[in-house]
DNA sequence: AACTGTAGGGATAAAATTGTCCCTGCATGA
DNA sequence: TCATGCAGGGACAATTTTATCCCTACAGTT
């Protein structure tokens, strides 16, 4: 992140390292979009209106720390950038699909059940 | 959560409802010891000592208003409480196992990869 | 000269999450 | 009577994450 953490992270179940690597709000969106072939970073905005350039651009700088993806700066004016998944975040994609698929499965029951809890709220 | 949300959740991906329901940081344990027959209070903070009963309480909660576990209150005293997987919770076990499994698997090349960034800084 | 597109980031604020400390109530056993 | 075990939660603080606002730099176009 931006500063240095206070509370040490114990990535020592595999759990806890999943999390730490696609945790974040548009990790998961990011890596998708770039397997997609979006790979450029005002591309990847236009694809995710409602995140802030800001915080994409934090998104993207962690998912580099982390080896997911790699980023290429091209030496030409006006500035031109491009991501790619490495190999090592390729490997993150068949579990990426699991979640999104589960998730897109249980909307339904989901949403409905929240409609309920607002009702007795 | 203990407050009313400000920003509203954005719950039309897959990805966004399945972090909703997993993404708290003791969710994904809590489920998995419940699974493997913890289902105490007591047992399950003996279980995950770093996290208070505070959390584990509040994690609890949210994941019964999500439907993922039931709570039994026993009418003894002393107080008796279990919880329980829902159906719709046991459907989170593949992805939960597919998710550590990732993570345990990449754990060495995260691991060697934090050490190399350390040494730059 | 002013404006556009492209990429990026500082400063700060708001929101959300997690942690700390301490209290309740009840029964049992010492 | 006092301490212990069990379940739970209020009040508050610290930490982490996300959002808002505004700035830089550069080249080409109008």
């Amino acid at each position: 992140m931006m500063y240095e953490k206070k509370i040490p992270k114990d990535l020592n179940c595999g759990m806890s390292i999943t999390l730490e690597i696609i945790g974040g709000k548009w990790k998961p969106c990011l890596i998708d979009s770039i397997a997609k072939g979006i790979r450029r970073p005002g591309e990847l905005h236009k694809n995710h209106p409602d995140a802030t350039k800001r915080v994409l651009n934090l998104h993207l700088k962690e998912l580099g720390d982390h080896g997911v993806i790699t980023k290429i700066i091209y030496p030409v004016l006006p500035s031109k950038v491009e991501y790619f998944l490495t190999d090592f975040g390729k490997t993150l994609l068949p579990l990426i699909s699991h979640m999104e698929q589960w998730g897109s499965e249980y909307m339904p029951v989901f949403n409905e059940l929240q409609k309920k809890k607002l009702k007795h709220v």
